[in-house]
DNA sequence: CCGCGTTACTTCCATGTCGAAAGAAAAGGT
DNA sequence: ACCTTTTCTTTCGACATGGAAGTAACGCGG
């Protein structure tokens, strides 16, 4: 449909660890390189050379802080051309498609949207498709697209099942491939996530990182040895049965105190709902929990103990160095982050390390990013992992 | 003090991996070696020779199930000679101190208890010394000794502090080499534990294996990637506020529904003697909950609740693909283990796999055990990890 | 009993990666 | 100008690895 220049040369094992520190630490020299990857001078030379010629990496004027007086030759940085290509990345929510181009960094660069009228595979892939060709016109160096989707995703091509879309066994990738000429990449929306925030985002250089999203449900993902730990409740997410206050309330999506009833933006909504009558947004709610309201802040208050028990259980269980909170419900933490300490404090060891926590304000267009990082990290890389 | 042989030659990255596969996953010839290493048959030759000539593995004659017929030259299976090297466990709680000799592949071939009657480190390493003395008596070879204590240690050496013998750095495994003169490792017992059921037990060949440890505390351990991950709580336990129920009882170690006061052996008998006044021991309340002692059912089945909520956290949040239950404490499964299961799938996505749960009556041999694999896997072996 | 296929193991060599060492380049300091 | 320092390149030897070819040891079937 439009001209792909494809991809870089297959790399060596070493050469793609190369390539990876310098596309995730920005500009690396290559002693800086040497040391940080562990190897010789000799051996990065020969290493970057190959990368240098295959226009992936290019030498920089050294943009470097002239604060620090260096003797010596000074190095050469290298970098990449991180505008040579781009990736779209989508994520399909019920109502809407959300769309991105992203640099090799990751770094967005523009975004779409269109409504999302109808649910048939074919209809989605040409809304796709017809939105690719929007894109591809202003931004022609599209290397790849990734897709997002909430649900479960096999082979990273075939969504297993999505309830919200109604369906089962469709091989998206393929539908959307046909359409754009593009190499496609399908995954869980949580599980990109993970991924994109892993290389590019909180979870950059760490060993072990975990993600918790909180939004329309609750997602968790975890890092360890820098990979994505697969599982086979992969985009599954947290279930309506996760309790975590018995004496907490009951709502039509969870159990009574479960995570899913404390936690998600359409259970708040339904507890306000159900106690005042007044229907109110997310964020009127946090609004009026800020301002004192009695009931909003009783609420939203349990959620915030609720999100620092969680947060402490993640911390003790699976012992991230760091935890990112991402999704649209995360205003939660500016409003209550106190509570959500002290919940954290009450439910640690009193000599534990403190949780490393960062929250992202996110919304759909990160998770467009991620599918986008994670179609770069497929496609241009090759395999997964650093 | 004793004879000792020192170990073998140091080994290259690629000979101790092929003496690591012996030794955790038995005899194993050449080509079933090449094909789990991923490595060529010639390689193996390479690798092997100089192993056969130390004398770290030998070739054994094919006792192979001669059930399927197989064509072809047979192979010929290497193995380590488990018996040709011991190592010396041990466990020093409060009151005792416990031992053991293992062979190379983690075997326990004697065992030797004495009371502890002083805290002082000289006294105690005085202890060890003696019953090393009294051990290397029958069993020579021993090529190391490992020791397993509550609390942290530093540096596989140094007890950094340790409540219950009132230590604070003190130099344990100096003061033991200085009587034994044998190589000393010094580490916290349940990451000892960790490190042998990983190798040897519950945990052998997996990638991602969790143990839970009940008895006087409560103990957490996590393996990814093959290799435990160490964190700052390593040897503090679970904490005292780590609330599974908040309408849960209050003991004196832990807080109002605490997993410690729900769980632990000291909080269980705290419980049923708050209630009735008889001070029974725990197999004794056990016994009554499986007769159907109304009390006794209604804490032991509590218990086993909240532990069933606590695997199910560990599953969901740090995904192994085994938990390994361990410790004096685990007697409860046996009574009440249709409680724990139920518990267990009430904290998890109903689509979710189920957890791989192994439950492993120990005693505190085993403690001595994980610590005899661990000097093992130090000494020997050279380093961590697979 | 003797080929024949099969599997296991060994020997040998080409390949490729790596580090160490030596040299070249490009700065600052004196 | 000269020295020092750091970066980068080149060269070479060490070493691990895989593949090809050869040898060994079995069962099987004529």
């Amino acid at each position: 449909m439009t001209a792909v220049t494809d991809g870089w040369p297959p790399l060596s094992p070493g050469e793609r660890s190369v390539a990876i520190e310098v596309l995730v630490n920005g500009p690396l020299s290559r002693a800086e390189l040497a040391r940080r990857l562990d190897l010789s001078a000799g051996s990065l030379t020969r290493l970057t050379k190959p990368l240098l010629e295959s226009g992936l990496l290019v030498e920089v004027p050294d943009a470097g802080s002239p604060a620090e007086v260096r003797q010596g030759r000074p190095s050469q940085p290298l970098d990449v051309v991180s505008e040579s290509r781009a990736f779209l990345g989508f994520k399909i929510t019920e109502d809407m498609v959300y769309s991105v181009v992203t640099t090799l960094r990751g770094v967005v660069v523009a975004r779409l949207d269109r409504p999302l009228t109808g649910r048939d595979p074919a209809h989605v892939a040409d809304l796709v498709g017809g939105m690719t060709a929007e894109l591809t016109a202003a931004h022609p160096a599209v290397s790849g697209i990734g897709i997002g989707v909430g649900g479960r995703v096999e082979k990273r091509s075939v969504v297993a099942d999505s309830v919200f879309l109604d369906w089962y066994d469709v091989p998206l990738a393929e539908l959307v491939e046909e359409r754009t000429g593009l190499r496609v990449v399908v995954e869980n929306d949580v599980t990109a996530l993970v991924e994109a925030e892993s290389w590019f985002g909180a979870g950059r250089g760490l060993d072990r990182f975990a993600v918790l999203t909180i939004g329309a449900g609750l997602g968790y993902g975890l890092v360890s040895g820098g990979r994505r730990v697969r599982s086979a409740e992969d985009g599954l997410g947290i279930g309506r049965r996760w309790i975590v206050n018995p004496n907490g309330p009951l709502t039509p999506d969870g159990e009574r105190g479960s995570a899913i009833s404390l936690l998600t933006i359409p259970s708040i909504r339904y507890q306000i709902r159900a106690a005042t009558g007044h229907d109110l947004t997310y964020d009127e709610i946090l609004a009026s929990a800020a301002a004192g309201d009695p009931m909003a802040s009783r609420v939203v208050d349990e959620a915030a103990r609720a999100l620092g028990t969680l947060v402490a259980q993640i911390a003790n269980f699976a012992m991230p160095e760091k935890i990112l909170l991402a999704g649209e419900g995360v205003g939660l933490v500016e409003v209550a982050g106190a509570a959500v300490e002290e919940s954290i404090l009450a439910n640690r060891h009193p000599l534990a390390d403190p949780v490393d926590l960062e929250t992202k304000v996110s919304d759909f267009h990160d998770w467009a990013r991620g599918a986008a990082v994670l179609a770069l990290q497929v496609l241009v890389l090759g395999a997964a992992g650093r």
